[in-house]
DNA sequence: TTGTAGGCGTTATCAG
DNA sequence: CTGATAACGCCTACAA
């Protein structure tokens, strides 16, 4: 591989100009450049972008953190697809590299070190949840003002950066939907409690029926995990509660197809037994039978959206590392679940 | 950020020595070992990985080389999502960081400028097929004798690594599933063809149906692209022939809940008037109405197992850089879509 | 078992 | 506009 003294001395040149013409950096007459350009390219030269990362002291890669378990292959999920593309998209357009990371949700990883060893400029946490472990990490990479992101999920810490979708609002228009079908018994399928969006949707929930003064009623809420398996597992539940029931919101699309399956499999018929509005929009939800109303969230652009941020405050060199706080829009996506 | 020159200094030794002791090479007293660490931590100091790098000349990054097209959302497949959990997980495991990047169809990728300029030590080549553009690419890299691998994909050079599935027996084995069933008029939606394992995949149907002496009807193959939208569009088609066909072998799982989902709109009722089998059991075909009798693709331990020989190559001072050519098994899964 | 010292290919600063 | 020349932090013979 040729380097730069090679291109220098083809070129007839030094090697500062080299790096000067090959990073477009200050003023250069255009027949040096020329010749440069010339030079590197008879000698297949390329920035060595290891010594480049060396010599700037930093390693242009952001970082996305996603938590490993084996055996569940979580790129599976809608979730993390959508988001790993949007992410994935702003990387590109940046130039910047994009190294995936995996963490063993159960212990307490240590982001810092990855700054520390100078593997990522910034990273992007993907399905962090509020469990003391992750906790720990997430606010020592506060307290150290390092540039990270974490998607859709709150902690307290204010000096925690956040891009995630509003689901407060998002599972009140989707029981509110159910609402003006002229249901009043609502049950709810929640996702586990430790992601800040569960709580977010009990919220939401609430507030649709507090508003139009339905009594809430603790013995048709239910709990799951997002699985599609914790879906089904609650359907002999539901079913038992079925003359409790007229409609039900489910707190993502895995579990509803899930809980779906499991009804039908116990002889309802659906959607005329039990109206069901779901989460995520994911490809299943359209696929599902019958099809799932369901609520959509912007899973890539909140990725984007996160990446571009981070980014830009690494590159500009006005904007401080601030504290990013956004909260993007749902849809309500009506099919044929919820009944017509 | 400390450095190993202070690190020295607080353990009394030299720097040679902090770098042996947090490598781990070569034989050292117990002591001086147990100084260095503790300064180490004292000073809360890691090796920095891109000086490493440098040093070492090698960025210890594999690279995945995905294809990028804006709008279309790759990692939601089953196929993008599984292959890159497997190669996360032996990249995990050895200790090499995983780059994730993008190229545009459309354009010939650079893949030797990766190595050039050093941002991988190896890649793994995603979604790749045989139009000219994608092997002007593969073949440059191949004749570079450059460490990568293609998936699921052959092409005619034998210098090209590939990890891949057996799609001429997978196919065999689900169109013998419907003739051993009674069925003789079996139709054939297939993928695009520029997708060698679309060519296993009519070599299977065929050898099957040719095995039982079944003439081959060409007016039943179908074409799709693999996506959900093209199964829909070939419903049409489809249905008109429906007098012609017993059964369909599709060729994703994707296409075949298009398809049903047309041929239900157009008032048919499945497996009745037409008994499917689709391929990849991705988490849709249990989802699907009726659940698709499908060929499962080891995707993740495809992915695993790319990643895990070409690290092999790169730690073991041995082992050349020898050409890849592994070819996995597929495995029928049965459900209600092909009838009971 | 440990120290010494050269080298890795850039970037960036300072002259000129 | 261009050339010299220190860093940058670590790895690795080679020497002791």
């Amino acid at each position: 591989m040729a380097n730069r003294k090679e291109v220098a001395k083809l070129a007839g040149v030094s090697e500062a100009t080299v790096s000067r013409v090959l990073n477009g950096i200050g003023p250069m007459k255009e027949s040096t450049r020329d010749r440069v350009l010339e030079a590197a390219k008879r000698l297949n030269y390329e920035l060595n972008a290891v010594a480049s990362s060396f010599a700037r002291g930093k390693s242009g890669n952001l970082g996305v953190v996603l938590p490993y378990v084996p055996k569940v292959h979580l790129f599976s999920t809608y979730y993390y697809s959508e988001l790993l593309s949007g992410i994935g998209e702003a990387v590109r357009s940046k130039g910047y590299g994009l190294l995936l990371l995996f963490r063993d949700p159960a212990s307490v990883y240590d982001y810092i070190s990855l700054y520390r060893t100078q593997r990522v400029d910034a990273c992007i946490v993907l399905g962090a949840s509020a469990v003391p472990s992750e906790m720990v990490g997430i606010n020592q990479l506060a307290e150290e003002r390092l540039p990270f992101c974490v998607m859709d999920q709150r902690f307290d810490n204010p000096l925690v950066s956040i891009v995630a979708a509003d689901h407060e609002q998002g599972s009140y228009e989707a029981v509110k939907h159910i609402i003006n079908k002229g249901y009043r018994k609502i049950g709810f399928l929640n996702g586990s409690p430790q992601y800040s969006n569960s709580q977010d949707r009990l919220l939401g929930y609430r507030r649709a029926l507090q508003e139009v003064g339905i009594q809430l009623d603790e013995s048709i809420r239910y709990e799951g995990n997002y699985s599609r398996t914790s879906g089904t597992q609650a359907a002999s539940t539901v079913y038992r509660d079925l003359n409790k029931l007229d409609a039900i919101f489910v707190g993502n699309d895995r579990m509803a197809i899930g809980l779906m399956q499991g009804l039908r499999g116990l002889g309802c018929s659906l959607p005329d037994d039990l109206k069901v509005v779901a989460y995520d929009d994911s490809d299943a939800a359209s696929l599902a039978e019958p099809p799932l109303t369901t609520v959509k969230v912007p899973f890539f652009e909140m990725g984007r959206l996160a990446a571009e941020k981070l980014l830009s405050q690494l590159t500009d060199k006005d904007s401080e590392v601030s504290v990013i706080n956004e909260k993007l829009q749902t849809e309500l996506i009506v099919r044929k679940s919820s009944g017509n």
